[in-house]
DNA sequence: TTGTCTGCAAAGCGTTTGCATTTCG
DNA sequence: CGAAATGCAAACGCTTTGCAGACAA
């Protein structure tokens, strides 16, 4: 369990996220930041729609897709789907997601190894990206539907 | 470069993994795998029905999605998505895809070090699935968008 | 005040499904 | 011949967009 490893600190509310980069923090967003920072699970984004009317009845899905989008573009969540054909999902981008996905049923089951070592920072200074996180996905089929 | 060391064999042809499996091999399928073998880069379900258009013009979209799904099954081939909203692409599962994507722009840079050693052995025992490859995609901002 | 943000509703688009017909084995 | 596969077209569901009104700063 190497967790962490390449990323010793958390990341900040995501509130200062947003207004660190001259958004503005509206009722409807703080609510979707709300669902996100609470999620247990990696949400879809209609999930977080759901979540968050408990909060702001009026909010609409334009505005969680809208808020969503700038999220991840500031590097504060990041989109990933588990599989085929299911929807998009969101994550916290604090360090990196780890899992294994059965092709046949779509089952998951999340780990914690690491492998990645300094590999982020080897490949930021080749490539000139500026790395907010990784997503590793091993897939082949569980031992149910083998 | 250490690719390939967890895939030592090449996949067998694509026509080879239908057959195999008892499925027949009718020529709009024929079409959609030599595209997929021919494709230089990942291509959306999409783009394959446009290319395997030249070769079969009859093919229906709905062929294409049932044949593509028919290799994810059998390992053959893996969905992976680059980036945000982005479309589905398809990549032959030999071995594993790495890359790093842009949140803004959606560039892609793909890359070959392999840090994955035998993690993939690891978690087979561990987990009980049987891998077929996997996807490792680091996520952040590419020197233009920054 | 003013440019940003919001909700609504419609449009857009990739994907799936039903069904009659064709084709492989 | 029988089961599987196909094409067409409609159905679906997620996501995006246009726009007038509301709101943070």
């Amino acid at each position: 369990m190497i967790r962490g490893v390449n990323h010793p600190a958390p990341a900040a509310p995501l509130a200062d996220r947003l207004v660190a980069a001259g958004l503005r923090l509206t009722a409807p967003r703080r609510a979707v930041l709300a669902v996100l920072e609470d999620a247990a699970a990696h949400p879809t984004a209609t999930e977080v729609w759901q979540l968050a009317r408990a909060r702001w009845p009026e909010l609409g899905r334009a505005t969680v897709y809208r808020t969503l989008e700038a999220l991840v573009r500031l590097g504060a969540i990041r989109p990933l789907h588990l599989g085929d054909g299911s929807e998009l999902r969101y994550a916290l981008a604090v360090g990196g997601h780890h899992h294994v996905v059965c092709a046949d049923c779509g089952a998951v089951v999340e780990f914690d190894d690491c492998p990645l070592g300094d590999l982020e920072a080897t490949l930021a200074a080749r490539t000139g990206f500026r790395i907010h996180g990784h997503l590793l996905e091993l897939f082949g089929q569980c031992p149910g539907c083998r």
